[in-house]
DNA sequence: ACAGGATCCTGGGGGC
DNA sequence: TGCCCCCAGGATCCTG
């Protein structure tokens, strides 16, 4: 589910609600998520201040005072939201934490359970423990650097953003809103590309990403924000999820195939490279 | 090195 | 209504 843009969306939402607060109860359903819950974290947790709420990839980072690190992946249909205590507890809530304030609390649901909650002595152990080795903000990322990693592979394109340890954040939807944008195949190698092509890549990416969140991410079936708000992205798809429909460039039907063994979605016609169009 | 498939899960939608 | 099959914003492990 959640790519950069819904998980920087939750992590905005959440910033206001939770930074100062604290942890004051910890319930968990006792249902395993990708990693093990260790009761042991409880004892850490309860009573820590939150300092901070930040991103890294698609990783949720809580800072904690007076030490530790809370880090949460969504998976594919994690929800992280601060409600009212009032609120009714839905199916598939994994943690909770009650929050000083009394009255709310921080939820954790995940339907298909592919999301994890892991507490870590600090950012360093987890980095160490993790074993996904994250690759650059898409926003901080050097032209050098993309041209240099996309240059030395015979993976496809897809396969590239995709891959967390090239550019952390981009996902499924993403990775084909940006070839489409930069006028890509997403079949090509990545040694096959010009510099100029590398370049409009890395730029797609970016101002894809920018307007996704301006739209707070996209909502296809259970993505909500931090406060429990769907995305809107979902409406301005150029490519995802269109297949059959015509191209809003030059309305050749979108075509769909298995790449990376992902749903792939793309112009046949205007995303081949110049020299064969 | 890389592609592809299976795996971890639940739920929704389509076909019959 | 029910059943079966396929599909899904992710990541990892194994095979060839």
């Amino acid at each position: 589910m959640p790519e950069l843009p819904e998980v920087e969306t939750v992590v905005r939402d959440l910033r206001p609600l939770l930074v100062d607060r604290r942890f004051v109860a910890i319930r968990t359903s006792g249902q395993s998520l990708r990693a093990q819950w260790e009761k042991t974290w409880e004892a850490q947790l309860l009573g820590s201040l939150v300092r901070a709420i930040r991103r890294r990839g698609k990783w949720i980072l809580i800072d904690l005072e007076p030490a530790g690190l809370l880090v949460l992946h969504l998976g594919m249909t994690g929800q992280l939201t601060v409600v009212s205590t009032a609120t009714a507890v839905e199916n598939h809530v994994h943690l909770t934490f009650d929050l000083d304030t009394g009255d709310q609390q921080l939820r954790f649901r995940d339907i298909r359970r592919f999301g994890s909650a892991t507490y870590h002595q600090d950012e360093q152990e987890w980095i160490t423990q993790n074993p996904e080795r994250l690759g650059p903000e898409p926003f901080d990322m050097e032209a050098r650097y993309f041209r240099e990693k996309l240059a030395k592979t015979d993976r496809s394109l897809k396969a590239i953003l995709l891959d967390q340890s090239v550019v952390a954040g981009v996902g499924n939807i993403y990775a084909d809103e940006s070839l489409y944008t930069a006028k890509l195949d997403p079949r090509r190698r990545g040694r096959d590309l010009q510099k100029t092509e590398a370049d409009r890549l890395r730029k797609a990416i970016v101002t894809v990403l920018t307007r996704a969140i301006k739209y707070r991410g996209s909502t296809i079936r259970n993505y909500v924000g931090g406060s429990g708000l769907k995305g809107g992205y979902q409406d301005e798809f150029l490519v995802y999820g269109r297949t059959e429909k015509p191209c809003y460039r030059c309305k050749t039907p979108i075509e769909c195939i298995r790449l990376a063994g992902r749903s792939t979605h793309f112009c046949p016609a205007c995303q081949l490279p110049e020299a064969r169009r």
